[in-house]
DNA sequence: ATAAACCTTGGAGCCCACTCCAAGGTCAAG
DNA sequence: CTTGACCTTGGAGTGGGCTCCAAGGTTTAT
């Protein structure tokens, strides 16, 4: 049994963390003092380490979500529905990486192109590659992530944690 | 001379976006006809193009209207500024690659221990890591991103062009 | 003269994950 | 019995970058 900032310390958030994720349906005490204060129990304490798990590896608090009831519900979910969320999330990763890496090679040849020195920016090489393009600068916006999540168009909740998706056929 | 929509047209953006840059200071077309319309001047034109490119390399808007103002005011600026501003953001954006190689390494090695078959998901491997902490899921939050800004502790100013830190000798 | 295609404004909404605040209630130690 | 550390709530703010809306005015082509 933990009071909220025992938890809190316990797993490093902050107290005002545990607020919002309540707030947003992934972790609800199991119970309140009779005064309200909220009262963790070890399950609740397992359910945080698993989102903290989850946030770990990049999954969004809406996804973890998404977890969590799969996660309370397993013998309704399949292995490969497991897999595909991190397949997705896998996939979603290495597409910001590649843009990441995009903006790094550009910025390492800006970098590299410029003397650095005490001397006005009047000819700096850095602000003339920005002023017309240059190779180290592209603006073709083709790489743009189109992150398209587990969801279903339908589905705007903005309630996180909410029956999450009963499978279809079910 | 472009009206919003031409100037969006060209340069693939869209007329919300252009009112967006104005709203915040980064881009106020040179006149306005008799009716209220924005009109752009091809020197307008260039500074869109000067910030789709910053954009590009990975820029955040705040810094490119901090970019901008040391554009038009080059001579009262030296390179080692404006490349200092580039390595910052190089920093920045190794440190967020790295965060995203963890995610990538950590969703790779659930996504091979999973058999992703059509079975219960109730002996899940992926479920079974984010229940209790394996080599794959590691909690520890140290490499996490503190980015800091060019801008010192002082200037909390929302409207991004603002005047931008005059150098504070001068 | 009228319809279609443009433009104006202010403001709200979205995604993401907190973080902080104020005004007040609770509880244990001294 | 007071102090201080804790807890409660609702709501606003942060950074980032749009995107969309409604209710109206303007321009252009037919």
């Amino acid at each position: 049994m933990y009071r909220i900032g025992e938890l809190a310390d316990l797993c490093e958030v902050k107290a005002d963390t545990l607020r919002f994720y309540e707030k947003h349906g992934l972790l609800t005490p199991s119970s309140r003092t009779d005064s309200g204060y909220r009262v963790y129990t070890e399950t609740d304490a397992a359910r945080l380490r698993f989102i903290l798990r989850a946030k770990a590896v990049g999954f969004t608090l809406n996804e973890i979500s998404e977890l969590l009831s799969i996660d309370l519900d397993k013998s309704n979910w399949v292995c490969a529905d497991v897999k595909g969320m991190v397949d997705v999330k896998l996939a979603q990763v290495q597409a910001k990486i590649a843009e990441l890496n995009h903006f790094q090679a550009s910025l390492q040849s800006l970098s590299d192109a410029c003397c650095g020195g005490p001397r006005s920016a009047e000819h700096c090489s850095i602000l003339e590659a920005l002023e017309s393009s240059t190779d180290s600068v592209r603006t073709e916006h083709d790489h743009e992530l189109h992150l398209h999540p587990f969801q279903e168009p339908t589905d705007h909740f903005n309630d996180l944690g909410k029956a999450a998706h009963e499978k279809s056929g079910n």
